[in-house]
DNA sequence: TTTCTTGTTAGCACAAATTGCAGATTAGGA
DNA sequence: TCCTAATCTGCAATTTGTGCTAACAAGAAA
């Protein structure tokens, strides 16, 4: 995604307008590499303007999509999160906390789907899962199963 | 996914008992490479056994996925899809109609995360994203673009 | 075959995530 | 400063999935 600036310009040159709430969601989400669902970045805006709607939150996000300037990423979990990192990169999620992390990926242009005709691949995405170092040690001294995930990923992580 | 006898010895070796219900919803899903929704396979089961209960659905396919024999895939478009698929496989997702069909994929092994500490990684998920060919035919008489995306994926498709 | 116990089902209420709608508000040009 | 279209807010509605419980039915035992 852009910065904050760059995408002001944008939204102006299309006749779309600047205001307070699309300028600090902005700076909200430019180099954000947490990738908050929408009720989290609804949280974070509320704090620096009380009164802000997660209607507004959903509708700026959705638009930002659309410009290309970010991504949803779907990986279960029940919500949409979002991710304004625009290089080529893939996702590595910890199945215990429900972490995702930004990762670059040697490999990618020799994958080859061995059985597939008919169809125009644009397009490859890779998700890693794992378990995240601070996770691994909590679990060590809970004796957890390797097999237990976190409430949110319950039953939820795709393949 | 086994096939519904054997899952059916499963499930009396564990002192679960074979509904008609239950066999129903494991013929179903036997070998179906549709990756229904639940609310689609809710349909095609109430076709064969009217009054079958949407809830009854969703119970067997979250047992089932418990003792390992399907997986949920989440790609974005809503609702969680079921894939009694248990070989080594990935996906692909028509971003035009939203189909998913399943590859096997060479090179997964030699993918390397670059950037990666602190966390150990137990699975890889690839998932392709293209256009079908039956939505490259319509989609040249209709000339539409090849970013207009159908409403099921509209802005829901993640990388 | 009948009985009994316990797992299952159906159905509805509820929860979470997201969108549709409409009236009130405001950015930004005239 | 004024005007108008774009935007925001708040709420209703929608979609997907789960919690709960009374009615029901497998399947073991008698």
């Amino acid at each position: 995604m852009q910065s904050p600036a760059a995408l002001a310009a944008l939204y102006r040159s299309q006749g779309r307008k600047i205001t307070p709430q699309r300028q600090l969601l902005f700076q909200l989400m430019h180099e954000n590499d947490r990738h908050p669902t929408a009720e989290a970045l609804f949280a974070e805006a509320s704090a620096q303007m009380p009164g802000i709607s997660l209607r507004t939150v959903y509708q700026t996000l959705n638009e930002l999509a659309e410009l290309g300037e970010l991504q949803f990423i779907d990986i279960g979990g029940g919500a949409t999160r979002f991710d304004p990192n625009l290089e080529d990169h893939h996702h590595v999620v910890c199945t215990d906390c429900g972490q995702i992390r930004d990762v670059h990926v040697k490999g990618t242009a020799a994958l080859r789907p061995l059985d597939l005709e008919d169809f125009t691949v644009s397009e490859v995405g890779v998700v890693f899962q794992g378990v995240c170092s601070s996770c691994e040690k909590s679990r060590a001294k809970t004796g957890r199963s390797a097999h237990a995930k976190s409430p949110a990923l319950q039953a939820k992580v795709s393949k």
